[in-house]
DNA sequence: TCGGGTCAAGCTGTATACAGGTTGGAAGCT
DNA sequence: AGCTTCCAACCTGTATACAGCTTGACCCGA
């Protein structure tokens, strides 16, 4: 919901636990042990206990006394819903838009253009995460309305999982659909058009959403992601 | 974003104080400490520090080192920003919606509009309150979309407090709107039309925005809250 | 061999002690 | 009187000790 650099030690620990969430370095189903968190971040079981709690409370961990904290898979309906959810959300950001977006957006995604054209397809998973979740951020911004600022970003790293789960099985066709996505936005942040922007939003959620679907979808039963 | 009966004291304690902050017992301002907390409670700091934090990541709070938890106020441009994304969550609900509304929530809301219209008006605030939070929770179960529905339950928390100054303002007036929404409700409930029925919301949603806004909109600098 | 009962190891939930930060007021200087 | 300085009381952040729960393995009997 907020994030920032917060100066507590939590909110740290919240974060880098969340990163290894979405890039599936603790799948689905992996123990979090609060000892383990502890010593790895040179703090007491305190603060990492409030880190995992914040997670919980986001839906990404469930904690089980006796038990410890699991990373929670979504089953192939809640990702329905969350995806569902996600497509209309797109949407509501070109409705709630105001103005034209600035120009400070289109020259980050430009930048980011570049670069991401310079690594090698595929590049590496730090590297392509590190290139998406620069574009959600600059698209973040835009959105004017706070609230749904908060929840683009809530639910961006709710299916990050999932989404990443897909490079992991086809790196190099990921890699050229989130290319082709930064282009047509640097394309129409050039323009200025914020609703042009929402809705290639919506259509890049809603493409997602199928792949997402296909791969982890009601076919099987839970999806298996491998350590 | 979920809620249940928990097993965990932590649990009861956030919901005991998200209440207090819904119904202006806390005012906006109010500083909350742990110690004081704890002993009502009857627990140590430790989860009432968790039922704090909680409420600091849903934005009920913000909790200040050295100083105390201080119950925020949105000022009026979030409070705008909230309505605005619940009005069109609201229409989401119906957009979302698959199937025909169930026979229990028609019932329910029947009982519902029994009851209320037996109270006097005004009612105490607290049988108000407690009239208001059914209905929500009849329409809140009615959401097909898991994730929706945990927005839409979030977002009520958050504007109740504005809400409910708005009933110290006028009671009468605030009581009669709700009766009338309660009927209405009721009569699309028993249609079982999900469409209308979240139509009929995202109306309701909108016209207490717009009272909302006139008493603690962008006129006034921070809305004041006696205790 | 298989099923059930028991228990110990390990984990989270809770309570308490200590460290760091904030603030309001008193004391002292101008 | 007005302003600055300093400090003590108080509150949150963190660390640690203890209690309750879960679970898997071991043991025993059928």
């Amino acid at each position: 919901m907020r994030d920032g650099a917060e100066t507590t030690g939590a909110a740290a620990i919240f974060r880098a636990v969340r990163e290894r969430i979405c890039t599936l370095e603790l799948p689905f189903g992996a123990v979090l042990r609060e000892v383990e968190l502890a010593r790895e971040f040179g703090v007491s079981r305190t603060p990492v206990r409030q880190a995992l709690h914040q997670l919980a409370a986001f839906g990404l961990v469930e904690t089980r006394n006796g038990v410890g904290t699991l990373v929670t898979a979504g089953d192939p309906e809640t990702l329905a819903d969350i995806y569902e959810l996600r497509i209309r959300l797109a949407g509501l950001i070109g409705e709630l838009a105001t103005g034209p977006c600035p120009r400070e957006s289109a020259d980050a995604m430009r930048a980011l253009q570049t670069q991401a054209e310079a690594l090698p397809n595929p590049p590496g998973a730090r590297a392509f995460w590190q290139v998406n979740e620069d574009r959600h951020e600059i698209v973040n911004v835009l959105i004017g309305n706070r609230e749904l600022r908060g929840l683009h970003d809530l639910y961006y790293f709710k299916v990050a999982p999932f989404w990443f789960a897909l490079y992991a099985e086809a790196p190099e066709r990921e890699f050229t659909l989130l290319l082709r996505e930064i282009r047509e936005m640097v394309f129409w942040l050039e323009q200025g058009d914020m609703k042009a922007v929402a809705n290639m939003q919506e259509n890049n959620t809603a493409m997602a959403a199928r792949r997402v679907a296909a791969a982890f979808g009601r076919g099987g039963d839970e999806p298996e992601f491998a350590q």
